[in-house]
DNA sequence: GGGGAGAGATGCCGC
DNA sequence: GCGGCATTTCTCCCC
């Protein structure tokens, strides 16, 4: 136990990033308030003195403290106790440690940035690129329209001298994406002084409640999934491959 | 290396949670495409079969596979590799480790459930049994209220026979939340067949544009802020202690 | 299992 | 800094 918290004391000091395997109790008190009863979790401080507690189970941490929240650590009677702050936020977090399976610590360095493909981002940029996904008549105009009530994914026109308004979603599209585009619809509606806007949402899909709405109002939905380069380029590996 | 190896073979296989201090990069290919260049990570493998990246900074990970996922590691020249499908999920990701800084397992076990105080839930509570927080003349009726277009957090009517929808944030209410109370607004209206209805945002705060979308819709903010019992008795502890 | 919505959301970008 | 919004959102609840 000793050597634990010497180890955690020294690491914590070095900036080092640290997880702890151990049975803790948890209290956290900021924007709301919380506990946890004792079990067995891993307590990880990172190098930017961000902490995450991880339960043995399910993907997001069950607590956790901002970056930049200081951290100290002491022992009373049998129990090691970790306890955080975050001032400027008025945030509070005390782990109560009642036995540890395991520390490890070593200063970590990493500046690398996700590249990913197949966002809501690309997905604008490919029916900007390929308006006929949309409509044999749709002639795109700008992306990241700006409104007072938000930005507009792909904005456009027809043939007929309608504005076009298209929303992505790169799942399924819901009742608050179809009052999205309301809003934008009726934010253009209102600056351009003209009825002939049209709405339009394209995702993979659609829930049944948020198609009626859509409907409703007089707005049309188009089936398009995000583009996904990568998988295009790993189903060629391996036909390539031999697959 | 390969002490670290057959570690993390014999932890997987007993079903513990891994923790694998590495320089890595890292593919992913599911409902979006990702790659990560090499870098100083946290690999995380818990006892439901998720997967978690963790880079030395921020709150959230980089990368990740959901719970019931399977993972293999293999060695191949002077690299590791752990390989994670999901079959149903149609997702995979590669982890091409370079070296490894350190590895911890231990089965943990913890069963226990966050005790949160201060949710919108809780807010909606505290309206319902406190309606002058809204209005002198509010009246509560129900909680939850289902409709088609989604559910109301409390509803009741005020002494000139309107019906009163709330809408409760526990933050700044945004324009989402003024698109969602318009909503349920016009959805009750249709229903009811009457313009008898008033629609309330209860939050903290406003933003400057949901504020003046919420007037010009004709609908009301009251500044409300969610309830944290925990945060008073830690205050009524403090001022007892001396503080 | 899908729909709907909150979250101590987080993170990103733009003004 | 705030505002607006996507997220490989995740999670919970309810049908």
């Amino acid at each position: 136990m000793q050597s634990f918290l010497s180890q955690i004391e020294s690491a914590l000091a070095k900036n080092e990033t640290i997880v702890i395997g151990c049975s803790c109790e948890i209290t956290y008190s900021g924007r709301a308030e919380a506990f946890l009863q004792l079990g067995d979790r891993l307590i990880i401080i990172k190098s930017d003195k961000a902490l995450l507690v991880h339960q043995p189970t399910g993907n997001a941490p069950i607590n956790y403290m901002k970056p930049d929240s200081s951290h100290s650590i002491i022992q009373q009677d049998s129990a090691v106790w970790i306890k955080s702050k975050n001032l400027p936020l008025k945030e509070y977090l005390d782990v109560c440690i009642h036995a540890i399976h395991f520390v490890s610590s070593h200063p970590l360095k990493d500046g690398q940035k996700l590249e990913l493909v197949g966002s809501e981002k690309d997905m604008s940029e490919m029916i900007y690129k390929n308006p006929s996904l949309i409509d044999p008549d749709f002639k795109s105009v700008s992306m990241e329209e700006q409104t007072k009530y938000g930005f507009i994914d792909v904005f456009g026109t027809d043939r007929n001298g309608n504005i076009v308004i298209v929303e992505c979603k790169r799942y399924c599209a819901d009742l608050g994406a179809v009052t999205q585009l309301r809003r934008y619809v009726e934010r253009i509606k209102e600056i351009k002084n003209t009825d002939k806007v049209r709405g339009i949402i394209a995702a993979p899909k659609i829930t049944p409640n948020a198609d009626k709405m859509l409907k409703d109002w007089g707005f049309e939905f188009r089936a398009v999934s995000p583009p996904k380069y990568l998988e295009r380029y790993r189903k060629d590996q391996k036909r390539l491959d031999g697959f």
